[in-house]
DNA sequence: GTATTTCCTAGTGACTTGATGGGAAAACGT
DNA sequence: ACGTTTTCCCATCAAGTCACTAGGAAATAC
C-alpha cells in the first residue's frame, strides 16, 4: 500500500494553495520551489486538479492557481482521488468488484473494512485542517502512542 | 493505495493452507487450482513466505507447504509484509523517514495516523479469523454501514 | 504587441508487475 | 538403487506504470 509521488505532490501543492488563500493566484513555479517539486511535473498535476474542479487557474500576466472552494471543504481524499483514482484497490480493481472463493471468502469484507477505515481518515481531514496544523481529534489520537511512529 | 496481486495471492494461498491444517502438506499446484493463481508465479510467492518463516515446505513424494505455526498467530499483515515489504509507504519511503516543510508539516502526522489505522486492521486479523469467516467484532463493524460497500 | 504563464502532447529511462520456462536439488515410494 | 515427484533457483519476458522532461500553442496581463 503506497502513496504515489503524484498523490504526495498533489496534496502538498494543494496545501500550499490553502495557505496562501489571498486573492492573488499562486504560480506553479512558486509552489514547485516552496515544496521542492519538479515544476514541469507539478504543472501536470495542477492541471489534473483543475480538471477535477478542485482548483481554478488563470494564465498570463499574474496568473496562477487558486483553490476552487474553501480549504475546509476540500478533503485529502478529494485531492488523492483527483490524481490517482480510487483510494484503495486490490490488484487494480476496487473491493466491491472482487470475488473470492473457499477459505478466502471473508477476504472481501476485510478489504472493505480496510477501505472504510482509510476513507474515514482521508475524507475526514480537510486541507484547512492540515495547513492549519489542527488535525481532527480522532486522527490526532492515532498518532499519540509512540508505537505509531516506529517501524514494525 | 493499492494491494498488489502478489499480496492478494499470498494471503489467499496462506488462507488455503490455514483451511487444510491437517498433517499432510498442500502442493503449490493444488493451491493454484483452488484459488486460480498462475502456479509458477505462486511458487515464487510461497518461497518468499517460507524465507519469511511463515510457511514450511517439504519436497518430493508427497511434499508441499504447511503453515509454520498456528493460523491464529499469523496476521494478514505478516503475510503482506513478507511479500511486499512495508505495509504503507509514501513515494516508497516509510512515513517516519519523511520530511515536510511549510503548510505541509502536518502531513506527516496524517500519514502516521493512516498507517496506524491500517496496521490496526491488518495486524489484528489472523489467518484463522478469515479462514473461519469470523472477523473480529471491530472489523466487522466497519463493514456494516452500506456506504462501506459503495464506490464514492 | 510583448511578456508571462498556463495548457497540451509527446516522449523517455528506469523500475515494477505479473508471469513463464528450464532445469538442479531434495525427498519420497518401490 | 531408481525413477518419480515436488520444491527450489535461476533467467527472462512483455507490458505497464512512474517520475520526469521538452517544446510549443493558447490565453491573459500590462
Amino acid at each position: 500500500m503506497r502513496i504515489s509521488a503524484r498523490a504526495d505532490y498533489a496534496v502538498r501543492a494543494a496545501l500550499q494553495l490553502a495557505a496562501s488563500a489571498e486573492a492573488a493566484p499562486v504560480k506553479a513555479e512558486a509552489i514547485a520551489a516552496a515544496q521542492d517539486i519538479p515544476h514541469k511535473f507539478l504543472e501536470g498535476i495542477l492541471n489534473e486538479l483543475r480538471r477535477a474542479g478542485l482548483v481554478v487557474s488563470r494564465r498570463g500576466g499574474n496568473g496562477g492557481y487558486r483553490l476552487a472552494g474553501p480549504a475546509a471543504s476540500i478533503s485529502i481524499a478529494d485531492v488523492i482521488r483527483a490524481v490517482d483514482g480510487p483510494l484503495v484497490s486490490v490488484r487494480g480493481v476496487r473491493p466491491p468488484d472482487l470475488a473470492y472463493t473457499g477459505p478466502a471468502e471473508s477476504l472481501l469484507p476485510l478489504w472493505i473494512a480496510l477501505r472504510s477505515n482509510v476513507r474515514e481518515i482521508l475524507e475526514g481531514v480537510s486541507l484547512a485542517d492540515v495547513a492549519g496544523a489542527e488535525l481532527p481529534r480522532g486522527v490526532l489520537a492515532l498518532t499519540e502512542p509512540p508505537s505509531a511512529w516506529t517501524n514494525p
